[in-house]
DNA sequence: GTGAAAGCGCTAACAG
DNA sequence: CTGTTAGCGCTTTCAC
């Protein structure tokens, strides 16, 4: 059967176009048998609104555009997830573009985003400083909010974990446990996560003990740089390996258990983002939680409260970005575990 | 600045709107030096075209729907990834839907899908059975293609991964290499994967040694059922595992460790889909690789050559479905390696 | 080769 | 409360 339209509705139910519409949409008041009516109609004939047309005519396709560095990193799934869910309950699709890790392939998917004029923008920069540019020119296009890294000061809004509240409580946990000579195995650049957890490893070591000699090594987010970091770090024999996120650290665990260390009798070892991996690792591995269900909520948030932008550019004042900081959670596991204590069984998956 | 628009352009290059649009998409030749002077001013203006004018006018919207069971399972996101690479490439924008492995989510985001005039479906079912119906509505609206998994016969075009001949890549690999006495942990229900995996077993198994007992478990595609299920299967000393999936064969294998068995030494152990986590399982895992990049190019070229839905259903004989099957790849890594014998080292994730 | 005109299906003024 | 009338920005006949 061909397409069913307004119109075919309309004429079913003796009315109007205009009213079907205002009917279907709720947009104005309407007599409650018309009502009826209409809904009757539209019913019987399958009627499903064209979201293009309507979209056309509102200026409004419904749409936003989720951007992320690669979908295959596995912090992201879950928030994809919670963000999908979030944005479906508001009736709104999500667009998905995986920019493989590349800046320009970035700024082609925004590109192609905006193209469809998409609502809004939901962007995990690929890079800090690279991307931008292309962030920056989007953001004055249509609201954008940033998601789990930063892209610079000023660009945009955004929404993160509070990194230094995280790795505070990786210290805290290991201090309370005993441990002594931490040392940390982390990610260079300037991605934020990376700079602000380096950054509050320094600060809360100082704070613990500011005669400690800091123990830090600095490579990039993988499995293989926390299996090479061990090698530099393990002669100095650490009581405790900080690792800047999961993955390093399941590569430390795996290193540390070739060399026959005893973790966590011997060291402890602990991550960040707690990944599924996280609590499939042996011994199951002590990291900090993102909540991610609150992070994605609070992401629509800002998308839905920030204003289209003004078409024509206002003066003065550029309004003030807003930064958002969600407090994390520390998880313990065996990686850490003082002997005895007990701690969460593996997650599940 | 307000929208810049085809009239925009036109005026600008001194011709019509339909010129223009002519040059623009290439649709009907144009004289060169007028179609310089369009050029010139598109990109002057910064002109974009409004993909949801075009879409409306057209009838397309160059938008494909990702229906998928959760992005959270472990074996999706590369798939993910691919699709979207394959499409993008295409010129075409990926709808992405999570059915939080749902039937109703599933039928609800089909709808919005359709709703929003998707030009097609990429479909993973979140069950081979009571996903029927909603599949085989919307299978008769828009081209839609199953992946991974089935949905019943002849419900729609399909593509996945040929698990007889990996089951059977798996088989032959741990005969090669002297195991005798081999045991299977599967997934019960009638899923496409569990369904093959484990027939492809029993047959494989069969064919191997007639008077073999057959030794299999059933449960579900999970970490905790392998760890569970080597309890049930280990008293009987297999020599291998043979796991239906990646997941359960990660369980399996801590459960194994746990127990202190000498993993391969004394038992070897094979998982199914290769996703990240094999790799860096301890030992790592022996897997069957999933062509991934394939199944997407497959997926892909299906939606594009099925014709849309004649608008009037045309009597006659409904077309047959077509299902590719496409041939996977085994990975030999150290949880089934005999002694000596080099492997491939750990993924990288 | 180019332009004028007619819509795609819907919403939003504006009258009644 | 309801109908009539314009378009949203684009593609596509149909003339020239």
């Amino acid at each position: 059967m061909a397409e069913v339209t307004l119109r075919d509705v309309a004429r079913a139910a003796g009315c109007s176009v205009a009213t079907v519409s205002r009917v279907l949409a709720g947009t104005r008041p309407v007599g409650a048998e018309t009502a009826r009516a209409v809904r009757e109609a539209a019913d019987r004939l399958g009627y499903r609104p064209n979201e293009v047309a309507r979209a056309l005519r509102s200026r409004s396709t419904g749409t936003v555009g989720l951007v992320l560095p690669q979908i295959t990193n596995p912090f992201f799934p879950s928030l994809v997830r919670e963000l999908e869910h979030v944005l479906h309950a508001e009736g709104r699709a999500v667009l998905l573009a995986d920019c493989d890790d590349d800046p320009e392939t970035e700024a082609a998917r925004i590109g192609a985003l905006l193209g469809r004029r998409v609502d809004a923008l939901l962007l995990i920069p690929v890079d800090e400083r690279r991307s931008r540019e292309a962030v920056a020119a989007a953001a004055a296009q249509v609201p954008l909010v940033l998601l789990d890294r930063g892209c610079g000061p000023g660009v945009a809004d955004s929404v993160a974990v509070d990194n230094a509240a995280g790795m505070a409580l990786v210290l805290e946990h290991l201090a309370a446990t005993g441990r002594r000579r931490p040392c940390f195995i982390g990610a260079a650049g300037t991605a934020s996560a990376a700079a602000e957890r380096r950054a509050a490893y320094a600060a809360g070591v100082a704070a613990l003990d500011p005669t400690a000699p800091e123990r830090a090594v600095l490579g990039e987010f993988s499995v293989e740089w926390g299996r090479a970091a061990v090698d530099r770090i393990w002669p100095a024999r650490p009581d405790a390996v900080v690792c800047a996120n999961d993955l390093i650290a399941a590569g430390a665990l795996q290193r540390l258990r070739q060399l026959g260390a005893d973790v966590p009798g011997e060291v402890a070892v602990t991550g960040f983002d707690d990944v599924p991996l996280a609590g499939l690792a042996d011994p199951a591995l002590t990291t900090v939680r993102q909540p991610v269900a609150e992070l994605a909520a609070e992401a629509a948030r800002l998308l839905t409260r920030r204003p289209a932008a003004a078409l024509v550019p206002v003066p003065g004042p550029r309004r003030p970005v807003r930064t958002v900081r969600l407090a994390p959670e520390l998880v313990v596991r065996a990686s850490s575990a003082p002997g005895g204590v007990r701690v969460e069984p593996c997650a599940t998956s």
